[in-house]
RNA sequence: CGCGGGGUGGAGCAGCCUGGUAGCUCGUCGGGCUCAUAACCCGGAGGUCGUCGGUUCAAAUCCGACCCCCGCAA
Protein backbone atom coordinates (compact mmCIF):
# COMPACT_ATOMS: atom_id res chain seq x y z
CA UNK A 1 0.00 0.00 0.00
CA UNK A 2 2.12 3.22 -1.19
CA UNK A 3 2.20 6.30 0.77
CA UNK A 4 -0.83 8.38 -0.66
CA UNK A 5 0.71 12.41 -1.22
CA UNK A 6 -0.43 15.73 -2.37
CA UNK A 7 2.32 17.84 -3.28
CA UNK A 8 2.38 21.80 -2.88
CA UNK A 9 4.65 23.53 -4.49
CA UNK A 10 5.16 26.66 -7.24
CA UNK A 11 9.15 27.39 -8.10
CA UNK A 12 12.10 25.54 -9.76
CA UNK A 13 13.16 25.34 -6.13
CA UNK A 14 10.38 22.60 -5.32
CA UNK A 15 10.82 20.89 -8.87
CA UNK A 16 13.50 18.06 -8.16
CA UNK A 17 11.58 16.72 -4.86
CA UNK A 18 8.13 16.52 -6.79
CA UNK A 19 9.81 14.62 -9.10
CA UNK A 20 11.96 12.29 -6.60
CA UNK A 21 8.20 11.36 -5.01
CA UNK A 22 7.24 11.07 -8.10
CA UNK A 23 9.82 8.07 -8.71
CA UNK A 24 9.37 6.22 -5.59
CA UNK A 25 7.60 3.00 -6.05
CA UNK A 26 5.85 3.27 -2.81
CA UNK A 27 5.19 6.86 -3.01
CA UNK A 28 1.56 7.66 -4.81
CA UNK A 29 1.39 11.48 -5.77
CA UNK A 30 -2.39 11.90 -5.73
CA UNK A 31 -2.40 15.19 -6.75
CA UNK A 32 -0.17 18.28 -6.88
CA UNK A 33 -1.41 21.84 -5.88
CA UNK A 34 0.16 25.18 -6.94
CA UNK A 35 -0.31 29.32 -7.80
CA UNK A 36 -2.77 29.84 -10.17
CA UNK A 37 -0.75 30.76 -13.79
CA UNK A 38 -0.59 34.34 -13.56
CA UNK A 39 0.56 37.37 -16.24
CA UNK A 40 4.12 38.11 -15.78
CA UNK A 41 7.44 39.34 -17.61
CA UNK A 42 7.32 41.86 -19.76
CA UNK A 43 4.21 41.95 -22.05
CA UNK A 44 2.14 40.16 -19.09
CA UNK A 45 1.47 37.16 -20.89
CA UNK A 46 0.45 34.14 -18.50
CA UNK A 47 3.07 32.09 -17.35
CA UNK A 48 2.88 28.59 -15.21
CA UNK A 49 5.00 27.18 -12.52
CA UNK A 50 7.52 25.23 -12.73
CA UNK A 51 5.92 22.71 -10.42
CA UNK A 52 2.94 22.58 -12.76
CA UNK A 53 5.37 22.30 -15.67
CA UNK A 54 6.75 18.81 -14.35
CA UNK A 55 3.65 17.63 -12.77
CA UNK A 56 2.14 18.03 -16.51
CA UNK A 57 4.98 16.00 -18.07
CA UNK A 58 4.44 13.02 -15.28
CA UNK A 59 0.62 13.20 -15.93
CA UNK A 60 -0.40 14.47 -12.97
CA UNK A 61 -3.62 16.15 -12.08
CA UNK A 62 -2.82 19.82 -11.06
CA UNK A 63 -5.06 21.96 -8.88
CA UNK A 64 -4.97 25.75 -8.70
CA UNK A 65 -6.85 27.53 -6.40
CA UNK A 66 -6.66 31.15 -5.91
CA UNK A 67 -7.27 30.58 -2.47
CA UNK A 68 -6.30 27.72 -0.44
CA UNK A 69 -8.84 29.02 2.48
CA UNK A 70 -11.04 28.32 0.19
CA UNK A 71 -14.15 26.23 0.57
CA UNK A 72 -13.52 24.39 -2.62
CA UNK A 73 -9.83 23.34 -1.24
CA UNK A 74 -10.58 22.26 1.59
CA UNK A 75 -13.06 19.56 -0.46
CA UNK A 76 -10.13 18.94 -2.60
CA UNK A 77 -8.05 17.77 0.01
CA UNK A 78 -10.61 15.99 2.10
CA UNK A 79 -11.96 13.97 -1.26
CA UNK A 80 -7.87 13.10 -1.96
CA UNK A 81 -7.59 12.10 1.13
CA UNK A 82 -3.78 11.82 1.04
CA UNK A 83 -1.97 10.60 4.42
CA UNK A 84 0.76 13.26 4.11
CA UNK A 85 0.86 16.35 2.05
CA UNK A 86 4.27 17.71 1.09
CA UNK A 87 4.65 21.24 0.83
CA UNK A 88 7.65 23.25 -0.71
CA UNK A 89 7.69 26.96 -1.35
CA UNK A 90 3.98 26.37 -2.18
CA UNK A 91 3.46 30.53 -1.91
CA UNK A 92 0.45 30.50 0.82
CA UNK A 93 -0.48 30.27 4.09
CA UNK A 94 -2.19 27.02 4.81
CA UNK A 95 -5.40 27.34 7.26
CA UNK A 96 -5.69 24.75 10.13
CA UNK A 97 -8.35 22.89 9.31
CA UNK A 98 -6.46 21.82 6.24
CA UNK A 99 -3.44 20.65 8.28
CA UNK A 100 -5.60 18.15 10.02
CA UNK A 101 -6.69 16.27 7.06
CA UNK A 102 -3.51 14.05 6.17
CA UNK A 103 -2.93 12.00 9.52
CA UNK A 104 1.27 11.98 9.04
CA UNK A 105 0.14 15.73 8.57
CA UNK A 106 1.32 18.90 6.45
CA UNK A 107 5.92 17.91 6.03
CA UNK A 108 7.73 20.98 4.65
CA UNK A 109 11.30 21.08 3.09
CA UNK A 110 12.65 24.54 4.36
CA UNK A 111 15.59 25.83 3.09
CA UNK A 112 17.36 26.92 6.26
CA UNK A 113 18.79 25.47 9.53
CA UNK A 114 15.42 26.46 11.21
CA UNK A 115 14.41 27.94 13.68
CA UNK A 116 16.77 30.90 12.06
CA UNK A 117 15.68 32.21 8.77
CA UNK A 118 12.37 31.31 9.04
CA UNK A 119 10.04 32.88 5.90
CA UNK A 120 10.03 33.32 2.15
CA UNK A 121 13.53 34.05 1.76
CA UNK A 122 15.80 31.72 3.49
CA UNK A 123 18.77 31.01 1.00
CA UNK A 124 18.79 34.79 -0.12
CA UNK A 125 19.08 36.82 3.16
CA UNK A 126 21.77 34.05 4.51
CA UNK A 127 23.80 34.73 1.87
CA UNK A 128 23.25 38.33 2.22
CA UNK A 129 23.97 38.34 5.78
CA UNK A 130 27.35 36.63 5.06
CA UNK A 131 26.43 33.19 6.40
CA UNK A 132 28.89 30.94 6.07
CA UNK A 133 26.31 28.07 6.68
CA UNK A 134 23.41 26.70 6.20
CA UNK A 135 21.14 23.74 5.48
CA UNK A 136 17.51 22.13 4.83
CA UNK A 137 15.43 21.33 7.59
CA UNK A 138 11.90 19.41 7.06
CA UNK A 139 9.12 19.81 9.88
CA UNK A 140 5.52 19.37 10.23
CA UNK A 141 3.72 22.51 9.42
CA UNK A 142 1.36 24.25 12.01
CA UNK A 143 -0.36 27.07 12.33
CA UNK A 144 2.60 29.58 12.77
CA UNK A 145 5.20 30.90 9.80
CA UNK A 146 7.41 28.01 10.06
CA UNK A 147 7.29 27.41 13.30
CA UNK A 148 6.57 23.44 13.61
CA UNK A 149 8.03 21.04 14.88
CA UNK A 150 11.21 19.87 13.34
CA UNK A 151 12.13 16.44 11.46
CA UNK A 152 15.08 16.42 9.70
CA UNK A 153 18.11 18.25 8.79
CA UNK A 154 20.91 18.88 6.16
CA UNK A 155 23.38 20.87 6.75
CA UNK A 156 25.98 22.77 3.83
CA UNK A 157 28.72 25.36 3.38
CA UNK A 158 27.75 28.46 1.67
CA UNK A 159 31.16 29.16 -0.75
CA UNK A 160 32.24 32.49 -0.59
CA UNK A 161 31.16 33.17 -4.20
CA UNK A 162 28.07 31.18 -4.29
CA UNK A 163 25.34 33.20 -5.18
CA UNK A 164 21.48 32.70 -4.36
CA UNK A 165 20.25 30.77 -7.23
CA UNK A 166 23.40 28.20 -7.11
CA UNK A 167 22.72 27.56 -3.45
CA UNK A 168 18.97 27.17 -4.15
CA UNK A 169 19.54 24.92 -7.16
CA UNK A 170 22.00 22.38 -4.66
CA UNK A 171 19.43 22.74 -1.50
CA UNK A 172 16.84 21.51 -4.12
CA UNK A 173 18.94 18.92 -5.14
CA UNK A 174 20.14 17.82 -1.64
CA UNK A 175 16.34 18.78 -0.20
CA UNK A 176 14.79 15.94 -2.80
CA UNK A 177 15.97 12.54 -0.67
CA UNK A 178 15.79 14.70 2.58
CA UNK A 179 12.15 15.18 2.35
CA UNK A 180 11.66 11.64 0.78
CA UNK A 181 13.56 10.31 3.71
CA UNK A 182 11.34 12.44 6.25
CA UNK A 183 8.16 11.04 4.81
CA UNK A 184 9.29 7.42 5.23
CA UNK A 185 10.54 7.60 8.08
CA UNK A 186 7.83 9.60 9.49
CA UNK A 187 5.27 6.60 7.98
CA UNK A 188 7.22 4.31 10.38
CA UNK A 189 7.01 6.45 13.35
CA UNK A 190 11.53 6.33 13.33
CA UNK A 191 11.02 10.06 13.64
CA UNK A 192 10.30 12.04 16.75
CA UNK A 193 9.48 15.60 16.06
CA UNK A 194 11.78 18.19 17.99
CA UNK A 195 10.12 21.38 18.58
CA UNK A 196 11.47 24.47 17.91
CA UNK A 197 13.67 26.89 19.74
CA UNK A 198 11.58 30.34 19.56
CA UNK A 199 14.47 32.39 21.08
CA UNK A 200 16.93 31.63 18.35
CA UNK A 201 14.07 32.49 15.56
CA UNK A 202 15.31 34.83 12.68
CA UNK A 203 13.42 35.56 9.54
CA UNK A 204 13.89 36.29 6.07
CA UNK A 205 11.00 38.08 4.74
CA UNK A 206 10.36 38.06 0.78
CA UNK A 207 12.52 40.15 -0.73
CA UNK A 208 11.24 44.02 -2.22
CA UNK A 209 12.91 45.41 -5.09
CA UNK A 210 14.18 48.45 -2.53
CA UNK A 211 16.45 45.48 -0.90
CA UNK A 212 18.40 45.55 -3.98
CA UNK A 213 19.34 49.36 -3.54
CA UNK A 214 23.26 49.14 -2.81
CA UNK A 215 23.89 51.54 -0.19
CA UNK A 216 27.56 52.02 -0.63
CA UNK A 217 28.49 53.59 2.80
CA UNK A 218 28.22 49.44 3.81
CA UNK A 219 31.27 47.69 3.57
CA UNK A 220 32.70 46.39 0.50
CA UNK A 221 32.26 42.78 1.86
CA UNK A 222 28.47 43.31 2.73
CA UNK A 223 27.94 45.04 -0.65
CA UNK A 224 28.98 41.78 -2.03
CA UNK A 225 26.78 39.35 -0.23
CA UNK A 226 23.97 41.10 -0.96
CA UNK A 227 25.01 41.20 -4.60
CA UNK A 228 25.33 37.13 -3.86
CA UNK A 229 22.12 36.93 -2.20
CA UNK A 230 19.78 39.05 -3.96
CA UNK A 231 21.12 37.17 -7.59
CA UNK A 232 19.06 37.22 -9.69
CA UNK A 233 16.38 39.46 -8.38
CA UNK A 234 16.14 42.08 -6.98
CA UNK A 235 19.87 42.35 -7.55
CA UNK A 236 22.31 44.69 -6.63
CA UNK A 237 21.06 48.19 -8.31
CA UNK A 238 21.97 51.90 -7.81
CA UNK A 239 21.69 54.75 -10.36
CA UNK A 240 24.48 56.27 -12.30
CA UNK A 241 23.99 59.61 -13.80
CA UNK A 242 20.35 59.85 -13.19
CA UNK A 243 19.51 56.01 -14.54
CA UNK A 244 19.24 52.81 -12.78
CA UNK A 245 22.36 50.79 -13.32
CA UNK A 246 22.47 46.90 -11.68
CA UNK A 247 26.06 45.49 -10.73
CA UNK A 248 28.18 42.73 -10.36
CA UNK A 249 31.65 42.57 -8.66
CA UNK A 250 33.79 41.54 -5.85
CA UNK A 251 35.22 43.33 -2.91
CA UNK A 252 39.08 44.08 -3.49
CA UNK A 253 41.34 42.10 -1.01
CA UNK A 254 43.28 44.72 1.43
CA UNK A 255 43.83 47.64 0.14
CA UNK A 256 41.70 51.04 1.49
CA UNK A 257 41.30 53.98 -0.09
CA UNK A 258 39.61 57.93 1.01
CA UNK A 259 36.67 59.21 -0.84
CA UNK A 260 33.48 59.55 -0.90
CA UNK A 261 31.32 56.25 -0.53
CA UNK A 262 30.15 55.37 -3.97
CA UNK A 263 32.93 57.07 -5.80
CA UNK A 264 34.62 55.73 -8.78
CA UNK A 265 38.35 55.30 -7.97
CA UNK A 266 40.81 57.64 -10.53
CA UNK A 267 42.74 54.94 -11.28
CA UNK A 268 41.45 52.80 -13.75
CA UNK A 269 43.71 50.38 -14.68
CA UNK A 270 42.83 47.73 -12.51
CA UNK A 271 38.96 48.14 -13.49
CA UNK A 272 36.22 50.27 -12.05
CA UNK A 273 36.36 50.18 -9.01
CA UNK A 274 34.29 52.05 -6.09
CA UNK A 275 34.78 53.02 -3.13
CA UNK A 276 32.67 51.68 -0.49
CA UNK A 277 32.27 51.81 3.77
CA UNK A 278 35.11 52.38 5.73
CA UNK A 279 37.52 52.78 3.15
CA UNK A 280 37.04 49.57 1.15
CA UNK A 281 36.84 48.60 -2.21
CA UNK A 282 34.41 46.81 -4.99
CA UNK A 283 35.56 45.82 -7.61
CA UNK A 284 32.62 46.13 -10.23
CA UNK A 285 33.37 43.77 -13.16
CA UNK A 286 30.09 44.09 -14.69
CA UNK A 287 26.99 46.60 -15.31
CA UNK A 288 23.93 46.94 -16.98
CA UNK A 289 22.20 50.64 -17.28
CA UNK A 290 18.61 50.32 -17.95
CA UNK A 291 17.63 49.62 -22.02
CA UNK A 292 21.25 48.19 -22.10
CA UNK A 293 23.15 45.16 -22.21
CA UNK A 294 24.83 43.81 -19.59
CA UNK A 295 28.78 44.69 -20.00
CA UNK A 296 32.14 44.36 -18.43
CA UNK A 297 33.75 46.93 -16.74
CA UNK A 298 36.14 47.66 -19.41
CA UNK A 299 33.23 48.27 -21.63
CA UNK A 300 31.45 50.35 -19.28
CA UNK A 301 33.93 52.60 -19.09
CA UNK A 302 34.87 52.83 -22.94
CA UNK A 303 31.91 53.81 -23.32
CA UNK A 304 30.56 55.75 -20.12
CA UNK A 305 33.87 57.97 -20.62
CA UNK A 306 33.70 58.79 -16.60
CA UNK A 307 35.42 61.44 -15.54
CA UNK A 308 37.12 61.89 -12.22
CA UNK A 309 35.34 61.83 -8.71
CA UNK A 310 32.47 60.38 -10.40
CA UNK A 311 29.78 58.70 -8.31
CA UNK A 312 27.38 55.87 -8.32
CA UNK A 313 24.03 56.33 -6.47
CA UNK A 314 23.23 59.53 -7.73
C1' C B 1 -3.62 45.74 -25.78
C1' G B 2 0.51 46.95 -18.45
C1' C B 3 4.66 51.38 -18.56
C1' G B 4 9.29 52.73 -20.62
C1' G B 5 14.46 52.53 -22.91
C1' G B 6 17.57 50.64 -26.88
C1' G B 7 19.41 48.39 -31.77
C1' U B 8 25.35 53.30 -35.35
C1' G B 9 32.81 49.87 -38.27
C1' G B 10 35.08 43.85 -34.04
C1' A B 11 33.35 45.76 -28.44
C1' G B 12 31.12 49.78 -25.60
C1' C B 13 28.98 54.55 -26.60
C1' A B 14 27.87 59.92 -28.80
C1' G B 15 25.17 62.01 -32.82
C1' C B 16 18.61 61.98 -33.57
C1' C B 17 14.67 66.90 -30.38
C1' U B 18 17.07 71.92 -33.93
C1' G B 19 17.29 66.58 -41.54
C1' G B 20 22.43 68.09 -45.50
C1' U B 21 30.43 66.47 -43.72
C1' A B 22 30.20 58.98 -39.79
C1' G B 23 32.35 61.29 -34.05
C1' C B 24 34.63 59.12 -29.16
C1' U B 25 37.13 55.23 -26.03
C1' C B 26 38.93 50.37 -26.76
C1' G B 27 40.41 46.60 -30.10
C1' U B 28 42.83 45.50 -34.84
C1' C B 29 46.84 46.31 -38.80
C1' G B 30 51.48 48.98 -40.12
C1' G B 31 55.40 52.20 -38.52
C1' G B 32 58.18 54.85 -34.62
C1' C B 33 60.22 55.28 -29.61
C1' U B 34 62.22 51.87 -25.84
C1' C B 35 66.53 47.19 -22.42
C1' A B 36 61.34 46.28 -22.46
C1' U B 37 55.92 46.75 -22.20
C1' A B 38 49.06 45.80 -21.79
C1' A B 39 52.89 52.25 -21.84
C1' C B 40 53.70 56.47 -25.30
C1' C B 41 53.81 58.82 -30.52
C1' C B 42 52.39 58.56 -35.90
C1' G B 43 49.55 56.42 -39.76
C1' G B 44 45.81 52.86 -41.89
C1' A B 45 41.85 49.32 -42.55
C1' G B 46 36.97 48.49 -41.26
C1' G B 47 30.06 50.96 -41.08
C1' U B 48 23.70 48.39 -45.96
C1' C B 49 23.53 53.68 -39.08
C1' G B 50 18.10 46.37 -37.01
C1' U B 51 14.44 45.35 -41.46
C1' C B 52 10.66 47.13 -44.85
C1' G B 53 8.00 51.22 -46.51
C1' G B 54 6.67 56.65 -46.37
C1' U B 55 7.70 62.21 -46.26
C1' U B 56 11.70 65.31 -48.52
C1' C B 57 15.91 68.18 -53.33
C1' A B 58 18.24 65.46 -49.19
C1' A B 59 16.97 60.71 -43.72
C1' A B 60 21.33 57.59 -38.67
C1' U B 61 18.19 61.99 -37.81
C1' C B 62 10.99 63.01 -39.19
C1' C B 63 6.44 59.31 -39.85
C1' G B 64 4.37 54.07 -40.04
C1' A B 65 4.91 48.73 -39.67
C1' C B 66 7.76 44.58 -38.29
C1' C B 67 12.00 41.80 -35.94
C1' C B 68 15.46 41.47 -31.81
C1' C B 69 17.43 43.19 -26.89
C1' C B 70 16.73 45.51 -22.08
C1' G B 71 14.71 48.24 -17.52
C1' C B 72 10.15 48.86 -14.60
C1' A B 73 5.98 46.47 -13.04
C1' A B 74 3.80 41.69 -11.70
Amino acid sequence: MPLRIVFCGTPAFAVPALRQLIAQPDFQVAGVVTQPDRPRGRGQETAESPVKSAAVAAGIDVYQPEKIRSEAAFEYFKRLAPDAVAIIAYGQIVPPRLLEIPRLGWINLHASLLPKYRGAAPINWAIANGEKRTGLTTMRIDAGLDTGPMLLKYETDIAPDETAPALASRLADAGAPLIVETLRKLDRGEITPFPQDNSQASFAPPLKKEDGRINWSLDANAIYNRIRGFNPWPGAFTTFRGKNCQIWGKPLKPISAGGTPGMVLPTQEDGLLVICGGGTVLRVEQVQLEGRNRVTDGEFMNGARIVPGERFGR
